[in-house]
DNA sequence: GTCTATACCCGGATAGAC
DNA sequence: GTCTATCCGGGTATAGAC
């Protein structure tokens, strides 16, 4: 919270005239997070030969370019009633689609699309680690 | 500190007398949890008709088993230079040979497992998530 | 090897003046 | 809506007595 004072030119203090609590803000950053990842992503596929390659290129720069967002869009359990209603349907139906309608096959890709960013932005992989070739044996295991 | 200072029966600042500091004791944690992965790992390859299930069986029972040292061993770069020798290649080489020797492969089989764990342990998927059913799905998209 | 006391950080949040 | 002053709790780690 002092931080981000810090960075609206105010005191810590001064943000609770605006907000509640860090929760709500919290809150508020994780559904326009959600927002943006929707739209880029349908960006992504509109004009996309594979839609798998299309939906993980994606999901990797908007990790790797948001990393804190990330975060705190993944590492804790989701703040659902705060949230605007409908960004986490808007958001995952996509992936859903690619995989042809099935929830659990994109539950499936999720967790390797999140694993594959969250050890990369955490930097946890090995050194001599091949990441775009890890991703490319990834979604080819995922397609049809 | 303090916590573990506690279970001991012994107060904080004793614990230095032990060790120099935190990140000792975290990399001897870890690589006693790396150790612990090994074995179960190999263990449940002796006698198992699938070895990407038994694998991926085994990944999930040990992240939830214990949780906190899961997100030590992944939610930070690893201290490889304070690890004991080898603990880390011991503990990915079943997986290596399991998808045939591909590192790349590997790893993205990793990243899956690890998505599934960690995005269960935090409680981030929906309440209505079958994981098992996505276990399934994506073990499947792995097999040859 | 244990203890108490304490230094020195950091964090979220409140009280109350202006 | 901003500020200063402050509360309260948390953390790792050190000093020095016993």
């Amino acid at each position: 919270m002092r931080r981000i004072a810090d960075q609206l030119g105010i005191r810590a203090p001064s943000l609770y005239k605006h907000l509640p609590d860090k929760r709500t803000l919290e809150a508020a950053l994780i559904s326009e997070g959600f927002a943006e990842w929707g739209e880029l992503t349908e960006q992504a596929l509109r004009d996309a030969d594979d839609p798998l390659t299309a939906i993980g290129l994606a999901y990797r720069s908007y990790a790797n370019s948001h990393p804190h967002l990330y975060r705190l869009m993944t590492e804790r359990p989701l703040p659902r009633e705060q949230l605007s209603p409908g960004v986490e349907d808007r958001a995952q139906r996509p992936v859903i689609e690619a995989v042809g309608g099935d929830p659990d096959l994109a539950r499936a890709l999720w967790a390797f699309a999140h694993g594959m960013v969250i050890l990369e932005i955490t930097n946890r992989f090995p050194p001599d680690a091949d990441l775009a070739a890890a991703w490319e044996r990834g979604l080819q295991a995922f397609r049809p």
